[in-house]
DNA sequence: GTCTATAAGGAGATAGAC
DNA sequence: GTCTATCTCCTTATAGAC
């Protein structure tokens, strides 16, 4: 095996490690497991790094860092709000589906985080960045259709993560695409009502922001 | 230690796993864990259970029986049904804000069941269970409402407990408790608005009232 | 820097006394 | 039926040759 650097050879195991994890679960990382997987021997793994606490903490920094701007670059947004939500919601379901051992990974990876006090931290660290993403998106969608929220953005933003999130789980429970597909129809109509069109100058809201009118 | 039945033993060594569990996480769930909890030897869990992979298929069939009805009977309805649906998710989020331990063993065990083949359709089961139930729970709301549903009350159900999991998923991660509640407004509402009212006698639909019949 | 060999301990499971 | 003692395998981690 040639040389590498040891920033490569950590990125190395990483890798490894969250191939062996999609594969047969966080359980079934041993160091072992990583090493056949990463094709190097136990004793290189423990000269990059100090124990498989170490590597784990890695690990996970490595997801949370890594893996949040992946699922939005595929979002199209158009001139309807509704339609750009559905649209949205659509795309992310499509990868849910077309790789159901990559969310299950990071949900395994979660769950390892939140149990390991150390790390719990960057649970809800991961958790704020897609946040942040999806407020960034919503607010995109919202100049692109000429609507404004009649919430704070990150409420709605809040909203939409609960909902990916629900049907994500749901969906690797019981694999039921038409339902999780008829969700998210309802999904893109209630938050599209959380719009408003900007059209009108006035910044009057509505006294229920929550019912506001659609227009027809 | 007096003896006991097979099935009582049986049944103190699950429960004692779901207190393991619970307390350091299913990865630290050994049968030495375990028969320590339950204050029995290692010899006497190997009596009552050929291996420990049996006893893990009783653990997750012990919770998918029992599991399904607890969140659910405090639920009180009342003559609104937006009402008494922000009631009903407030309610559940109250549980699984005052006992976050208990959601998080849940759904360690969901994700153990997902990974073990022999165990997946336990997983489908249990949340089709917790479908079933939400059912049945939004037909009585509509009942006592005088309302009834625009769309398929069992999807309905879908979208209800597409939210619950979201808000649960969510809230472990954050513990934005203030948030969630925001969302439980916005469900509440956006739930409300796929009902429509009993009290005329004709069942013609009022115009449009969501938007879920399209279909693409 | 990378390897082989091995230490040290934890895991599930079993044997056999009582 | 329940116990103690033990077997065997697997785990993380390290020592020391090259």
């Amino acid at each position: 095996m040639a040389r590498m650097s040891s920033v490569d050879r950590r990125e190395k195991i990483v890798v490894a490690a969250l191939r062996v994890i999609a594969t047969h679960g966080i359980n079934a990382a041993t160091t072992r497991a990583i090493v056949a997987e990463a094709d190097m021997s136990l004793a290189s793994f423990h000269y990059a790094f100090s124990s498989r606490d170490e590597m784990m903490r890695e690990l996970v920094a490595h997801v949370v860092e890594n893996e949040t701007i992946a699922a939005l670059s595929s979002i199209r947004l158009g001139t309807d709000i509704r339609t750009s939500i559905r649209d949205a919601l659509l795309a992310y379901f499509e990868i849910v589906t077309a790789d159901p051992g990559h969310e299950q990974v990071m949900s395994e990876i979660m769950q390892y985080a939140l149990r390991t006090p150390h790390l719990a931290h960057l649970a809800s660290e991961q958790y704020e960045r897609y946040h942040a993403a999806i407020t960034t998106l919503l607010e995109a969608g919202a100049d692109a259709a000429c609507v404004r929220w009649t919430i704070p953005v990150t409420d709605v933003a809040r909203a939409t993560l609960t909902i990916t999130d629900g049907l994500t789980f749901g969906w690797l429970a019981d694999r039921d695409t038409a339902g999780a597909t008829r969700v998210i129809e309802f999904a893109a109509d209630s938050l599209a009502r959380l719009a408003t069109p900007t059209t009108a100058q006035h910044d009057l809201a509505p006294t229920s922001p929550n019912q506001m009118e659609r227009s027809e």
